[in-house]
DNA sequence: ATGGTTGATGTGAACGATCAAAAACCGGCA
DNA sequence: TGCCGGTTTTTGATCGTTCACATCAACCAT
């Protein structure tokens, strides 16, 4: 059997090719009983339309972008699966599919914007790890390019909820400030913050969170100057910056990543050797499960789901098919959550430990 | 300025579509003035040639497919990324875009095959996780559909080496073969292993290197049967698997994956308190870096490379265009190596740990 | 000169869908 | 019967490329 196309599955219903082209993308311009006798027809014979052609009549691919960001640390790249899981699977079943690249740097990254668009018709792209400044949200909007970003956009001067792009983010200064609250409640006085030098939209918001909740409970600015550390990530880096906090005092820590605290709960357990580790992560990966380490977890499935509806809908709504459906929020702010565990390094009883 | 076409800049050359068509897709058929004059053109005006309307007059689409694995574990999950990553990267460095896709089982995946083969014009598949009796293989080969696997053929009865397909793996089972060895030198006599039900090839070969060690050194088949679990990957199931081993006799564990290992790890210290827990992981996952623990380390970015290598040549050979490239082999098998580390858990010294 | 060969470029058709507009159909009503 | 307004269906044209073949000039051997 030869493939089969519109035209002869046309000819073999004695219909015209444009009428099945109706049943598939206006069905209410089809009279019901010839309707179904083509949907008949184009189930029997497994008629599937060609993407390219629609492709190249239409514009629109059903391909959506977006970038692999360089692996800067291992232990943080189980994130970008739930992510990136939870990104196709939705896509799947808005019947997109998502188109991966990568790109050096931010510059490179329009490059392959451009790219994409002029020749593989991309509909949108998801963007993530905004930051100040960003150069990507301006080009795209600049061309209304459809897009969704996974991190508010972040500027002094604007309210994000006002932007004119989507976005969803995760309210991880929340997750920090809940962290810095318990452990002041807990009686620590000195909390100190190992965090990524400024520039990182979500970095800086989770330095944000302990500074905060460190200034209400009426610690003053230079003091907090001295608690905190601008490095890499890293385990490494996370214990030297460790080692002088404590210096100054500390005696609890908030890391903006779990392979920070980890560094981190190695140097506090050998300073206080006494008591568990006072630490908290981000981003609760299977590492802090496995060590039993207290840490933020964001909701990162829920974030990639929104991100797609967002962008879909936004793409439904210039073609004249997609009037029906509610709209999903435009900006979306997702609560963190702080995974407690008792202390840090494993201890002997197995039971209490990882629920993967 | 209106979207530049062939027509649009041939007209404005003097020349005809085809020999700018020809420029770009058989060089050599056009006169070297030209080519430089048209070639000129191209950059200047930034002319890229539509994907849609080529695809649909090749029926290629330079789009490789790639089913994203549920993730069963997250610890696992950065070596997928790792993996994606470099497929990613090496696809886009010749030309190529991955396209991804996520299907729940098997029967599934081919499904999906036939989907994107239909609709989207995918060139080829990347697929991963091969296992003994695998549908997908035969279904491909039947179709004469370009692939490469990650994962040898498992068969008894068949050299993979001499297979119709092209795969690349790494030979896990030396990994734990070199382990088995190594504590076996220590001077353990009974090494266990942890590993998974059979069926997953990788997971069969892992135990197989362990097996074949032993029996080397004189280990009764019944002896062997008695320190080998096969249980469902995680951290919790390694360490109840793992006292059942102890009450064997197991004094030295060996695993499939790091989770497992993680899990053994504990326990193995509860109950030999004085030494080191001699126990090895699998994946080499930061996980194991940030704990100490000992890890077989999969070059999994050459697998990538190299997966993509193979498969873009044989897409190239059905074309007249590539003739040139050498042929990769087409059959790869990479070893792994071992990475040994001091003990587990966490020492009091953070800088012998973790080296990202 | 004649004809054959080779190399460079141009031409019509095709890939498979959608768009825009024209045509056929339909019951209702003057 | 004939015309109307509305619905349903059909008909060209088109998207931007490559394929298969036609054309044409230049060159060489006879």
């Amino acid at each position: 059997m030869a493939k089969t196309t519109l035209v002869t599955l046309a000819d073999s219903l004695g219909v015209s090719r444009q009428t099945i082209s109706n049943v598939i993308n206006a069905p209410h311009r089809v009279k019901p009983a010839t309707r179904e006798r083509v949907e008949a027809a184009i189930a029997a014979s497994g008629y599937r339309p060609s993407a390219a052609a629609r492709q190249l009549r239409t514009r629109r691919s059903m391909n959506l972008g977006l970038r692999l960001m360089p692996v800067h640390d291992g232990i943080n790249g189980s994130i970008l699966d739930r992510f990136l899981h939870s990104l196709t699977e939705t896509a799947q079943r808005e019947g997109y599919r998502l188109t991966l690249f990568s790109a050096d740097s931010d510059a490179d990254e329009i490059g392959q914007y451009e790219e994409l668009l002029q020749v593989a018709d991309i509909d949108g792209f998801v963007i993530t790890g905004t930051h100040h400044g960003d150069r990507r949200t301006a080009w795209l909007m600049d061309r209304d390019i459809p897009f969704a970003a996974f991190g508010r956009p972040w500027s002094e001067t604007e309210d994000p909820f006002l932007s004119r792009h989507a976005w969803v983010d995760v309210d991880g200064g929340a997750g920090t400030a809940e962290a810095t609250a318990l452990f002041l409640a807990e009686g620590h006085t000195s909390v100190g913050f190992l965090g990524w030098p400024s520039g990182s939209g979500a970095g800086d918001d989770r330095r944000a969170g302990w500074q905060r909740t460190l200034a209400a409970a009426g610690v003053g600015t230079a003091r907090i100057l001295e608690l905190t550390a601008s490095i890499d990530d890293g385990i490494q880096t996370g214990a030297v910056a460790t080692r002088h906090l404590i210096a100054a005092g500390a005696t609890a820590i908030v890391c903006a990543s779990d392979s920070l605290a980890l560094g981190a709960a190695a140097q506090l357990r050998e300073a206080f050797p006494d008591r568990p580790a006072a630490v908290t992560g981000f981003d609760d990966t299977p590492v802090a499960a496995a060590v039993g380490l207290s840490s933020v977890a964001q909701p990162i499935e829920d974030a990639a789901r929104h991100a797609i509806a967002v962008l879909t809908h936004q793409l439904a709504e210039t073609t004249a098919a997609g009037a029906g459906a509610p709209a999903p929020d435009k900006h979306l702010l997702l609560p963190a959550t702080l995974a407690r565990r008792t202390s840090y390094p494993l201890g002997g009883d197995i039971s209490t430990v990882g629920s993967s």
